[in-house]
DNA sequence: GATGTGAATTAT
DNA sequence: TAATTCACATCC
């Protein structure tokens, strides 16, 4: 119980893992009262932890002696009530406890400083100097689809009522981000701060440096334009979150984990790319940051602009049934029109010309035409390394990997056997290691290949790849990126990630080289996947309307038939997407149904399966479904075994209501269990 | 999950 | 006899 010199008892939300059994947040004596949401130090066991100050009541179990908060960080503002809703939720939507999600997503470094050390940031923070002065930026017209839908966002910034998240639909090319920038300068004018999220880390300098540019003049304070992302340093992404949770950041960037920033004066948020997989946090707590921020955006009663050319489609499905607004921008500002899209047929293609080789005769004819026009092409093969597999034609050896379900893929500018899944690498071996037979050879194509059978096909191309091999060292992107934009690259190969948001003006021509395996992937999402991903390569083509021969882009494929790339050819996602959601809908799948996995992990596929179907006999539900357990797609990982469960409820409510008590009773399951086990729960997960 | 305990097992 | 290893209990 509390002494006499501490008589105040807190609830503090602290980082006691879940499996601990120390659910929920721990009592605390404390010699003042203090507001929820301030920040602590207290101990736990013989360990110091940072923790949030909660609300509620306090409940400590009877002849427990409180141990006292070890210190207070009395000079920062306490987090805000929206702050911690917005915990609260997410901890009980995603299964996880407030105080392991708080100190995921809280600034690292805030767990290191004492308060007196936070104290010298914060006056750190205020000493910083002014920036120079900023020009008058220049802003374009806006074209009347863009002006409508500005207006439609910016006409409910000041309001206080519940409105409804904005799907800007816009193909690429459209002037999205013009449109996120009149948003936001609405926003700011009315003195509120803005949140845009993007994808992806990469994603972010060039976003930063359009914002920079067109708000530099309106917001000339030091720290008012901010970034956050994991690729800072401690001491930056400390700064800018206590910038942006002091209201003196005014527009903060980042990435999915920048949902959780504190932002006293949110009055916009922007997702960009909404339909990005990487909105997903795929380890820890799995919240989707996209979700969360339609949900704070309710809760706060503020505009959400959720932007795409190729929508999820969960969104989509909200904009046709009227829960989401669809505001449509169907043009390309400049007037450069969509690539043409050719689907090239592979079964028409005689034997002689090439098509064991992912570079057929007539798309090499092509990339030289081009190239003699001094145009700029894009290969797109969504596999890196060189090929990803060696095979041995006398004993049918093949380059698996020991410790995993997975082949080891050939790197040959290394000379390497790599496994992508748990990063085991070895030189390739001369000779087949099963048989001693020198007739080892790869089977397959990745960028590293299509890069020196390019540079082989048309001798004087200058061929650069980007992928992440490419781009391992840091600058190394932007490097190489700024040499295409330079026109010092003639043919472009990469994998996805050349396709995302990049603006190469440049470029007139792009070929998907063999996308063809996930249209027969077991995933329910890889055609929404594969759609989006070539409709994004597709539109890095022609965006300069002044070239003169149309751009265009090949898909070489053996199914040309196929609706997805019928749909394709034409532009049509929303025939892409009506398509899709009637599949989804008559195999009871998202949207329309809602899922959730467990994932077991453990040295062996017995006991991990044991757990699980321990785990399904824990709870009975008639309104959710428990699946039988499998193994996942890669079983084996790193020598450990992973299967999961299927959980699925056709109405969220109900698969929530679930979890709640599920949860629980796996955390006690678990502590019976004897063999040695990790177990996650995935709510919404993304691939099954 | 981190940390500490005591008991059992192993090295020297 | 010291040094590891391991099972298991606790953490407001």
């Amino acid at each position: 119980m509390a002494d006499a010199a501490a008589p105040f008892v807190l609830r503090v939300a602290v980082d006691a893992p879940q499996h601990s059994g120390l659910s929920g947040p721990l009592d605390y004596a404390s010699e003042q009262a203090l507001t929820p949401g301030s920040l602590v130090r207290v101990p736990l066991g013989k360990r110091e932890l940072l923790g949030v100050v909660w609300s509620g009541e306090s409940s400590p179990a009877a002849g427990l002696a409180l141990k006292p908060l070890t210190a207070v960080f009395d000079a920062l503002p306490p987090l805000g009530d929206d702050w911690c809703r917005l915990l609260d939720f997410a901890a009980g939507y995603y299964q996880r406890s407030v105080g392991e999600l708080a100190s995921a997503v809280l600034p690292p470094q805030l767990r290191e400083l004492s308060p007196e050390q936070l104290a010298a940031r914060l006056r750190k923070l205020e000493r910083k100097p002014a920036k120079g002065g900023a020009v008058e930026p220049v802003r374009p017209d806006l074209a009347p689809e863009q002006a409508q839908a500005v207006e439609r966002i910016a006409a409910r910034i000041a309001g206080d009522v519940a409105i409804k998240p904005v799907l800007l639909f816009g193909v690429t090319g459209s002037g999205k981000t013009e449109v996120y920038l009149r948003a936001a300068e609405a926003a700011l004018a009315a003195g509120r701060q803005v949140l845009v999220l993007v994808p992806e880390i990469n994603l972010t300098p060039q976003l930063e440096a359009r914002f920079t540019e067109r708000f530099a003049a309106l917001l000339p304070e030091p720290l008012a334009i901010v970034s956050l992302h994991s690729a800072l340093t401690p001491a930056q992404r400390l700064q800018n979150w206590l910038a942006a949770h002091l209201g003196r950041a005014r527009l903060v960037l980042g990435t999915r984990l920048a949902v959780f920033a504190s932002l006293p004066d949110l009055g916009l948020i922007v997702v960009d790319e909404e339909h990005d997989p990487s909105y997903k946090q795929q380890d820890g707590a799995r919240y989707s940051a996209r979700d969360l921020a339609v949900w704070r955006a309710h809760d706060l009663k503020v505009p959400v602009v959720l932007g795409s050319a190729t929508p999820s489609l969960e969104s989509w499905q909200h904009a046709e049934s009227g829960r989401y607004e669809r505001v449509t921008l169907a043009s390309r500002i400049g007037g450069g029109a969509l690539p043409k899209v050719k689907l090239f047929d592979m079964k028409a293609l005689p034997p002689s010309a090439g098509v064991t080789t992912a570079l057929t005769a007539p798309l090499l004819a092509e990339l030289k035409r081009r190239l003699e026009r001094g145009e700029q092409s894009l290969v797109f093969l969504n596999r890196r390394g060189y090929a990803p597999v060696l095979h041995c034609g006398e004993c049918q050896w093949k380059s698996d990997c020991p410790h995993c379900s997975a082949w080891r893929v050939f790197h040959k500018r290394d000379r390497t056997l790599r496994c992508h899944h748990c990063g085991f690498t070895e030189r390739v071996p001369q000779a087949c290691p099963n048989c001693g037979n020198h007739d080892i050879a790869p089977i397959g194509r990745g960028t590293e290949k299509l890069e020196e059978q390019l540079t082989e096909a048309l001798p004087g191309a200058r061929v650069l790849r980007i992928d992440a091999d490419s781009t391992r060292r840091k600058g190394e992107l932007e490097a190489q990126l700024k040499a295409v934009h330079d026109g010092e690259v003639d043919i472009l190969v990469g994998t996805q990630m050349v396709t995302k948001g990049h603006d190469f003006r440049r470029i007139r021509f792009v070929a998907a080289v063999n996308p063809d395996g996930a249209l027969f992937s077991s995933d329910f999402r890889a055609p929404e996947r594969l759609f989006a991903l070539l409709m994004q390569a597709g539109g890095r083509a022609g965006r300069d309307a002044s070239g003169e021969s149309p751009s265009e882009m090949w898909v070489q494929t053996w199914h040309r038939d196929h609706g997805l790339y019928q749909a394709l050819a034409r532009h049509d996602y929303e025939r892409f997407a009506r398509d899709q959601l009637a599949e989804r809908q008559s195999a009871g799948l998202p949207p329309f149904a809602h899922l959730a996995l467990l994932r077991a992990e453990a040295r062996t596929a017995e006991a991990a399966k044991a757990f699980l179907t321990a785990a399904a006999e824990l709870l009975q539900d008639s309104h959710v479904l428990v699946y039988p357990p499998v193994p996942h797609a890669v079983a084996r990982v790193a020598d450990v075994e992973r299967m999961q469960m299927l959980v699925e409820a056709s109405q969220r409510g109900r698969l929530q209501a679930f979890l709640r008590d599920w949860v629980p009773a796996l955390i006690a399951l678990k502590r019976e269990h004897k063999a040695v086990l990790r177990w996650a729960v995935d709510v919404d997960p993304l691939a099954i």
